[in-house]
DNA sequence: TACTTAACCTAGTAAAATAGTCAACTAATA
DNA sequence: TATTAGTTGACTATTTTACTAGGTTAAGTA
């Protein structure tokens, strides 16, 4: 079992665009700049996110992504599971035979382990995060360091809308 | 955060010792050839688990290791914590900076994640895991299986004790 | 005392995974 | 038509894992 930055950097992104796609879609270069990742690593996220219909990407200029369901409707265990963490602990796969075709000794702990954290990952939203205040600062905060780089594209774009 | 072989080989040793040290020190070749892990591989878990203070070695014929402390008393925790797996599911290990020296944007999730899986296998012992039918029909089994191979030579130390 | 046993220690290593980079291509928009 | 931004594939440095090989040391046994 592993959960590494693949994982993390799913469901942090994920958790930015629930909080930025109201009203159009994100880009990942804006996620990028926000969260610290890597574009072409957020590309290759997104690629799985986008196969697990988890997102939807709309292509050229005012395109990005958006969330295909409701933020409540989301589960963390989902997004972890899109992009391909192993959140099973056991050696087996739940196959009980990882000693010469049986069971090993500690197969019942590592599969209950397993289930456990799942159930966990399950019951926690992006809904969830979202209305934790902490969450909140944190993603002012990132506004606010980020905001020379995407708001003024974000702001040139709207001066356009409006016109 | 990752659970691998190494973690699992650990808990299954310490079980394997639980369940046979009863009378006497048992030698890492014994549990090598009833769980099938590598000597070399053992030895090395094995060193880290001593440092820990959780099992004793004793040298010379008629030596092995055995529990420093009751079954009732180790946690699966200890174990895992002892050879060096990494429970701990964020990416600043606590610390809440790994974004540019501030907390992520998922950071307590991570931690909460983290506290759970911890608080679980806190609450495991070995003697829970003895405890359990599953693992006696287990270790039944492979008691069997190695029985050409140890228990011979035990057979064959008892013989000598015996005399 | 010589021999065996088994713990203890150190260094190395093939394979896999991680966390990326780079470059090209496609679709939508302005 | 130029630009934007998603989409795809291949490639890579680094790290970790799960070992192996080879030794040394301590404690019993003949
Ligand atoms: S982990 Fe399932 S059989 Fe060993
Ligand atoms: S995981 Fe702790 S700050 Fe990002």
């Amino acid at each position: 079992m592993r959960l590494t930055s693949k994982g993390r950097y799913a469901v942090t992104a994920m958790l930015d665009l629930a909080f930025h796609s109201q009203l159009k879609p994100v880009t990942l270069i804006d996620i990028a700049a926000r969260q610290t990742i890597s574009l072409s690593y957020l590309e290759q996220l997104f690629a799985r996110l986008r196969r697990a219909n988890l997102v939807k990407g709309v292509r050229g200029p005012g395109g990005g992504y958006s969330l295909c369901s409701n933020a409540c409707d989301i589960s963390i265990a989902e997004i972890v599971a899109a992009v391909g963490e192993r959140i099973d602990a056991t050696k087996c796969g739940g196959e009980a035979n990882c000693q010469k075709h049986h069971a090993c000794l500690t197969h019942d702990l590592w599969m209950d382990l397993g289930d456990h954290i799942k159930s966990y990952l399950q019951q926690i939203t992006l809904a969830d995060l979202l209305a934790k205040g902490r969450v909140q600062e944190v993603a002012e905060r990132q506004n606010q360091e980020a905001r020379q780089v995407i708001e003024i594209r974000n702001h040139a774009d709207l001066m356009n809308d409006i016109k």
